[in-house]
DNA sequence: TAGTTCCATAACCAATAGGTTATTCAATGA
DNA sequence: TCATTGAATAACCTATTGGTTATGGAACTA
């Protein structure tokens, strides 16, 4: 699968409060399909179909015991994710905006213009 | 709206790669629509409802020149999303990961033993 | 062996997503 | 004033998503 699918399937993941919800409660060690949908309200069915989104995007995996099928958290996806997300790192740390605030004092002499500041291009 | 819904509509928006295109090309400055457009096969209105969900999203906003709208990237909803990331970097960087090879080492002992290692529940 | 527990799968349904073409609107410029 | 440019909107289509109920299979348990 390409880097850009991955990131689909993982960010398509992510989107469910559902499925963030079941990776939170694996993140504190692996559990069993019946564990997993007790907090919900909704049928077993729906969550195993959540939890196919979340094997598919290879952010949990599947195990054995007995009957069950335990499954456990996978860190790699979220890895990538995040990796994802640093190249914003210094637009969502403010950099960018305190600039646009620089940008805004320094041509504070005319008054009435309401157009954006130029470009912000770097 | 509530932190969760939040990160619903940024993980949703983030899973389209025309999206994630799109805030990269941002990320280097404001762009009208129709550069926003170009490098892409599809229409017009297509990349209209693109932008329509990176900003219901929060992930961009709407400036004004002349006709033109030009959108700039905004950085909380990134924050947030990585913030709750972040969460997860214990085991994204493999401690867990590391932890059941350790136990797996532990009982090398039995050949030919398929089930995974108990819980891994901390 | 027979019942039970755990889970997957199938079939179905309504709502949403992602694209299209056609149209309209607003602002600019000749 | 009128054509052009930039962008939004409407109407439509198909595929996907997120849920349901019903069913079945595999592995334990009495």
């Amino acid at each position: 699968m390409r880097r850009s699918d991955r990131l689909d399937a993982t960010f398509a993941a992510l989107a469910d409060p559902t499925r963030r919800a079941i990776l939170a409660r694996l993140a504190n060690g692996e559990a069993s399909v019946t564990d997993l949908a007790k907090p919900f309200k909704m049928s077993q069915p729906a969550i195993s179909k959540h939890l196919r989104v979340l094997e598919r995007a290879g952010l949990i995996s599947r195990g054995r015991d007995a009957q069950r099928r335990p499954r456990r958290i996978e860190g790699k996806p979220l890895a990538e994710a995040t990796g994802w997300l640093e190249q914003y790192r210094r637009i969502w740390e403010g950099n960018f905006q305190r600039l646009d605030e620089l940008l805004d004092e320094l041509k504070i002499q005319q008054p009435n213009d309401d157009t954006p500041t130029p470009t912000g291009d770097d």
